[in-house]
Parts: C-alpha cells; structure tokens; sequence
DNA sequence: TTTTTTGATTGACCTTTGTAAAAAAAGATG
DNA sequence: CATCTTTTTTTACAAAGGTCAATCAAAAAA
C-alpha cells in the first residue's frame, strides 16, 4: 500500500485507537483529547525531524516507516536509536531534560507520524490517570530495551552484537543502511563487513 | 551515625516523606498507605537480596549503604548496576517482565532499606494517580541514566569510560571495590588498573 | 599478631578490532 | 541506459585491550 493511500484509512482515531491497545488502554474521552491536540505528518526519507542543538519538545509514534536518532561525534555519525512501526520515537535528553538536543532525527523511509507535543503530554497526564499509566507503560517499555542493549554491549565481541540485534529486530538489515547498524552496536563498518563475509563463507 | 541509630531516628513515614519530595510528591492519604506496606529492612553488607532464578517482585529503596545488582557470564562476575542513598534498586529483568531474574542483588555495606511489593506498587498505581506519576518519575530516571551509560559505552575508550564514572558518581572508588567497576564499564581489572597507574604517575 | 583470603598490580603475549586507502557493488539520477 | 553517488567490501597495518600467570597489598579471620 502506497503511503499516501494510507491517510484516509488510517485516521487519527484509529491510530490512538491502536496505541491505546497496544501500550495501555485509554477511556474514550482521553483517546478524544489527545486526538486533538496530536498531529499527522507525512514526511518524505531522509527529512529531518530534529536538529543537533534544538530544544525538541516533540514526541513522534509511527505509523508506517521508520526514523533514526543519531549524534555526531569527532565528525563521525553514530547511531543511537532506530524506530519502526508501532513504536515511539524523540530526543529523549532533549524531551526529559529540557536541554538542546545532543541527536539527529531523521527518517529512513517515507513515513507517516502522529506528533504530539510535550506540553500536551503533560497537560493530559495531568488530567488523565490513564495516560499517565500510558506515559509509564511507554517510557518502560524504552527502559527494558535499554537494559537489553546494555547488556548485550557488555563483554560481547562484535559478532555477538551483531547477532544479537539479528535476533531482535529479524529484517533490519532490509530496512537499515549497515552502516548505522554497526555505529548503533558500537563497531565499525569494515568490522561488520569482515563478520558478514565470514559467515557467508560457512 | 551507626546504622542501629537511624532505625529510630528514620521512621518510615519521614523515609516516604523524603521520597515524595525527590521524586514526585504524593498526598498524604498515599504515604499513609504507602507506609502500610512497605517494609524496613536492616541488613549486613555481603547479604543477597536477590538470587539468580527466583522470581524477584520486589523493589529496594536505598535509605542507607549500597547495593549491586550482578550476573554471570560464563562464571564470570559482571556487575550492571549500583545503587546508593536515594535510589531504588530491583532486578528490573523480572520484576517488569515476571521472569526468572538473571541477576543476583548483593547489599556492599551494611545497610538500611525500604522494600516494597510489585503487587503493592501496582494496587497503589491504580488506586492513586499520584503514585502512578511517581513509578513514571522513578522509571524515567531510571532510563535517562541507562542512555547516558549506552553513550559512554559507544566508541569511547577504557579510559574515557573511566573518566566518565567518576564524573558521575565522585566518590565511587572509596564505597566500590575496583574489580565491580571495571566489569561495570566494560573492561578487566586489569585494564582498569592500567589506567590508574598511568594516571599516578603523571 | 599471625594467617588466610580477597582485591589490585604488573609483565609477556596474543587476539580483536580500528584505521586508512582502494576497489567493487548497489542505488539514484539525468 | 549511462553516469554519478553512496554504500559495502577488501587488504595491509597499527593499536587497544584481553588472557594468563606471578606478585603484591590490604583487609578479615583466627
């Protein structure tokens, strides 16, 4: 299905609709508040969402595509998160801590968004228990991930991580430039190359 | 002060007072219930609160002393969290997912703490929306220091990883020992002691 | 205090991974 | 289709950090 096929199908309510069932239920007067104050982007690959050096009080969920977070370092572009289908993405230092974003956002595929600000994720919070549950459910969910990662970056030789991320996210190799894959698990591109070509070989 | 003297002097209900003001306030009806079930633990350093494989549903807040959170990988002890006065500490593994834990949670001092039952927490997050906003509080801490530790392992080396947990947590090196660091950040003991002596000289 | 245990340091050696540069392959664009 | 650009692979070489073993130091236990 072409994306822009996709907006009248996938209307705003449904998408909330979705999230509500997928992270944590939602009554139907705040599935109705946060479809208004929420967003639908359409965006092309390769636009960005968020700039190095921005205050990015924005938080993105998927709806089709993918984005990626990123810094530079030394010049050099590191890989800090990926984001698919069903799954939130933002500058979390930026969005949690009010502070300029360190990350690049940008989109690997042509995507569709639903954008949601962070005064308005406070202010339904605030007012609603269930999204508060919701806002908990999201940012634990990051944290079990983070914790997997971590422990995978731990005493693991590349091709340990390399396989790891295999297993966890199955086609991301259809989908991601390899080389983000290796910044994202801490090792260069010709390594990953050299890991790739020692198991075709087998 | 000796440890037997806070017990007095450190009731439970300035203890949750003390958390309801560093994390998230709480009213008073929920600290009086909050107090209702948790529990106060007093224990020597060396003791376990957690053994690999059990089934650990419970939370630890640190009141006084420290504690660490472990595994290990192919009999090696690698150590995966610390945490000191004014924070919590459980094995996330198994109390977010209802797993086996894959850590053992040792105290390394003497120590006084606060425990409290997932069960608990869950009743307390559903009935209160204040305590909802508190776990939120406490887990998105939590993330925002795992993605500071995921960028300190990425592309820095031994020693950068070294710097970087001392900047973090000054006094680390007096209260743990040398070998739980290193494992910690990544490298040997070795290594680590490498690191130190070049820095002695220069 | 002496002994035992645990934690930290040092040295020799070796493996893994990074660096740099070039070539090849795959994708995008006119 | 042909060209240009980007991504990936390959090679040679260098450096960082791991492993193993011996020694030293410090803290607990007897």
């Amino acid at each position: 299905m072409l994306l822009y096929e996709m907006q009248s199908l996938m209307t705003k309510e449904k998408i909330i609709n979705i999230i509500s069932d997928n992270y944590s239920k939602l009554t139907v007067e705040c599935q109705k508040e946060l479809s208004n104050v929420s967003k639908i982007l359409m965006l092309k690959k390769g636009e960005t969402l968020v700039k190095e050096g921005q205050h990015s009080d924005k938080i993105y969920f998927i709806i089709k595509g993918c984005a990626r977070a990123f810094y530079l370092k030394d010049g050099k572009d590191i890989s800090d998160w990926f984001a698919f289908e069903m799954e939130f993405i933002s500058s979390i230092i930026s969005f949690f801590l009010d502070i300029p974003s360190p990350h690049f956002i940008e989109l690997l595929e042509d995507s569709m968004l639903l954008e949601l600000s962070k005064k308005d994720v406070e202010s339904l919070a605030d007012k609603y228990h269930d999204f508060e549950r919701l806002s908990k459910t999201i940012v634990t969910k990051t944290m079990l991930q983070q914790q997997e990662r971590i422990s995978s970056m731990q005493f693991h030789s590349a091709e340990e991580k390399y396989e790891n991320i295999l297993s966890i996210r199955t086609n991301i190799t259809q989908r991601v430039p390899l080389t983000h894959i290796a910044s994202y698990i801490g090792i260069t591109l010709e390594t990953l190359s050299r890991i790739r070509s020692r198991k075709k070989r087998i």
